[in-house]
DNA sequence: TATTGTTATACTCTATAACTATA
DNA sequence: TATAGTTATAGAGTATAACAATA
């Protein structure tokens, strides 16, 4: 059943990779990796369900043609029209030159365009189209469908706790206590 | 204060992306983004919160000179002791061309060998050597320290509701319901 | 003829450095 | 002289294909 070992590679989109997916813990004791009682680990839980989270709604992003990363920058033109490029990429934490080609690529599809800034020349502003508006109001709808399909195993207050228990372990790993949209990544993108 | 935007960037350790991390939803009645009310989405949290902690364990792991998908290896080998290069490619998705390379660098640090299985002399059988085991054994303390440190916060009755609650999420992206160590990874790796 | 591991090659992605046009 | 954006280049990392040894 399992096809050859040269072409099944072909298919998959096997992109990054599943940080700790492989990795399996031992016990908090220490005993033996193959011992009975098995010790799941709440790192090892968050790292992989939120990989398979990311992985999914990539795939779901795809049939819009667009990349998380693009939707990214979509969404921070939107949220303040006129930006340059330079201010994005220090937002995003993306070196200038993969702004470049970021830019290039949806200003190609008619998502977005940048003007020159009439008080710096050098500067680029970056408006979105339309198009773009449109764009990005779909791939919220496919965000918040997800969002649904996730947490329809959840009561509103047991959603709530697993947002709040979350928020006692990300403080450990430099996650801001009261994530406000805007703000929240910020640590995050410069170590 | 901001360093020159030209040598800002050799500090940095900015491997892979911070997927969802720099992605905040709308309200999910589709209002503006700057609504007012801010809204917190639970895949986004989860993936945020467990890049944050990946990256904090590769961190971690890296003045054992080990990369996590080298620990993934050399925990793969120890758990079954002279699998074939083959088998535990498979095991972990890897391509064959990959594990050769991965290999290659664990061998040449004397962490494992490859041996020929004398049933079928294609086949390279893998063994840990007593200095792989015990670069093992720290890795999986440094491993348990952070998990010690993540739940620090948390109660024992807390840190199994989250991991109840996470499995719950976990199921909607293919995370099967009860991940038994040694094959909670396997419906991720291959799709 | 098929399979294991290997080597070689191509391709994608990202970081660094050099360049231009403005300031 | 410094800065915004761009272009060009080099370096990882990874997938594909070709290959040698063995079955």
């Amino acid at each position: 059943m399992t096809p050859s070992r040269r072409t099944q590679a072909a298919s998959a989109t096997r992109d990054a990779e599943a940080w700790l997916g492989n990795l399996e813990l031992a016990r908090t004791d220490g005993a033996a990796p193959d011992a009975e009682q098995p010790f799941r680990s709440v790192g090892f839980t968050i790292s992989t369900t939120g990989y398979a989270i990311a992985r999914r709604f990539q795939e779901l992003l795809a049939p819009l043609g667009l990349h998380p990363r693009e939707l990214a920058l979509l969404q921070a033109v939107a949220r303040d029209e006129g930006v340059t490029q330079q201010a994005i990429a220090e937002r995003m934490g993306l070196f200038p030159s993969r702004m470049v080609a970021l830019v290039d690529g949806l200003e190609k599809r008619r998502l977005l365009k940048r003007r020159h800034n009439p008080d710096d020349r050098r500067a680029r502003a970056l408006y979105l189209t339309p198009k773009g508006h449109q764009l990005l109001g779909r791939a919220f709808a496919v965000a918040i469908e997800q969002e649904q399909l996730l947490t329809s195993e959840l009561t509103d207050e047991e959603r709530e706790q697993l947002l709040e228990l979350l928020a006692r372990v990300g403080i450990h790993v430099g996650i801001p206590p009261g994530v406000h949209p805007g703000l929240g990544h910020a640590a995050l993108a410069d170590e």
